[in-house]
DNA sequence: CGGGTATTCATCTCTACGGTTGACAAGGCG
DNA sequence: CGCCTTGTCAACCGTAGAGATGAATACCCG
């Protein structure tokens, strides 16, 4: 049972930094350097670059080296590992009410048919 | 400071913790109560209404009364919410590299063609 | 009303996280 | 070569999160 866990709750965790998901956004648009990703905020070079570090750690994002500039770049891979887990449970539980609706219908015929059962 | 996105934030750290992901995913099956809930894991009582209340306050689940029993329904509308954070930018990210690829097949072209134009 | 069941509230502890500042590594440029 | 730019590492601080335990609430049964 939940073994695992691990990337997912990385990649999990690292979007729910609202700063961390607007860098997404960011680089959705395109690879940016360090600079250019913490012009926006009013934060510190340092917490920006720590920032990139957890969405790396998650496999959300890819640094490469030119020259002294580390372009950050976006890894779709990893979005899909997410969609992937909540569309199933999303679908599982679509499925258990069309199920349920269809059982409920079941279940009034009975009653009327045969009042005095269970 | 942060007031942005303040569900959104609240969802992906709801499903940051591998308990709680579990527990999501246990309801896909169907409804359950705490102590249905509980079962499964090593932590207290305690401990598991917690986490409900973080999955409640995220709006992935819904609480109602039943004699002295809650049981808990998951919420799929705020599933969709996240799906469609994530999804709008790996579109945008995917489009951005087809018209990159245009884009380079198109420079080789030129290369080819019209290799000294200014 | 008393007792048992189901769940939450209060409190405390421990760790992880986001932010800051200061120092340092890597690499282009005068 | 020395310097400036770009970015990371290290240490530290304050707060939030996850866990435990103990007491309290809400409800059914008798």
């Amino acid at each position: 049972m939940s073994v695992d866990g691990g990337e997912l709750s990385r990649v999990f965790a690292a979007l729910a930094d609202p700063t961390r998901r607007d860098m997404v956004a960011r680089l959705a648009a395109g690879d940016a350097t360090v600079n250019e990703l913490a012009a926006p905020y009013a934060v510190s070079l340092q917490a920006v670059s720590k920032h990139l570090k957890v969405l790396e750690d998650a496999g959300l994002v890819s640094r490469t080296r030119d020259a002294q500039r580390r372009p950050v770049h976006l890894e779709l891979g990893t979005f899909s590992l997410m969609t992937k887990w909540i569309e199933r449970y999303q679908r599982e539980a679509e499925e258990r009410y069309r199920r349920l609706d269809a059982v409920l219908e079941q279940m009034q015929d009975h009653t009327q048919t045969n009042r005095s059962a269970g």
